[in-house]
DNA sequence: TAAACGGTGTTATATTATAACTCCTAGTTA
DNA sequence: TAACTAGGAGTTATAATATAACACCGTTTA
């Protein structure tokens, strides 16, 4: 799961992205759901919604209630510019929004970082094998969980199975992959 | 979604394969494990655990809490013999629960059935999605939303949009596909 | 018999999400 | 400019989903 090199031009590009795609929508990118969106891309971690009313009730002093938080996330659901990943209850920021795609997501249990694949063979397979069955796709997730590279060369270099990434700040609980 | 022609054999294949998978790993199908296991296998919707809950309790007269459902669906799931369906927070029957594999399901929106498909060319694909970033696969789960083949012919046959299969009985809201 | 264990009962609570209504404000119209 | 409007955000309450923690009970094991 390549990190990125710097982060803020993933910060920054989805905000780019963001403000363009609203504007050729007439949709209006209010200031809260900018920093919804902003908050969402801190990390290539998934946040559950949550997480975000605490980082949003931290930043500004005003109590911040769920209804808040909800508005935002489905804005910005709906707009494509996050996803959802649905195993965890979580929500993460779409690298390529202009275009509407299928959501297939590698989520590594240690690290918990969560990165996008846009495959488009994937895509025709799942065609192929809705169309064997006469299904006619509306939507499609695939949450694939598992170990990134990084962190299985972490644990070979004997770190330990105890050893979680530096920005996995609120270190709870493992991603459960039972 | 070819709906099983006689639904009681889904429903003895799945207890007797669940009874032979118990036995044969020394797990213990209890009274109650193996009631949440045929209620689950009434349909082939996925039933949510608060479902299960009522059922419980109309079919016992004693009273029936949260923990009692959750920790049979926690043993049925991981035994294998039923799947989770995260995009719905729901739970379904395998049918072929002796060997562990992906879960792949098609989901249609309007009728709720959903039904397991099981592809290996799929999984070879997945596997070699994770290969290209040495991504280690743990779990996964696909989700298909859409319209079954006999949703698609029955919204044809001029029967409109409001139409639900008969074994749809709490005819609640329709799945989302947004 | 006592001890250990797993399954279930019971109570309380955590976590995630939405309904319904009010108020405010930016943009629009008169 | 003033009034109007529509959407966004605030507010309160509650729904829906899930788990923690501890007590009890029956079976198996020592």
């Amino acid at each position: 799961m390549s990190s990125c090199q710097n982060h803020k031009h993933c910060i920054n590009d989805a905000l780019e992205s963001a403000h363009k795609i609203c504007i050729d929508r007439k949709l209006r990118l209010t200031a809260l759901r900018e920093q919804v969106l902003r908050l969402i891309w801190q990390s290539h971690q998934p946040l559950g919604a949550y997480d975000l009313l605490d980082m949003l009730a931290n930043a500004s002093s005003r109590r911040v209630t769920p209804p808040t938080v909800y508005r935002a996330l489905e804005f910005l659901l709906d707009v494509g510019l996050i996803h959802r990943i649905n195993s965890l209850n979580a929500y993460i920021g779409c690298p390529s929004p202009s275009t509407e795609h299928p959501s297939y997501f590698l989520i590594c249990t240690q690290c918990k970082m969560a990165s996008e694949c846009n495959s488009s063979d994937l895509s025709l397979h799942i065609e192929s094998l809705g169309k064997e069955q006469g299904f006619m796709i509306q939507k499609q997730w695939l949450e694939v969980l598992g170990l990134c590279q990084e962190c299985q060369e972490d644990n070979q270099k004997g770190n330990g199975e105890g050893n979680q990434k530096e920005n996995n700040e609120n270190s709870s609980s493992e991603i459960n992959p039972s």
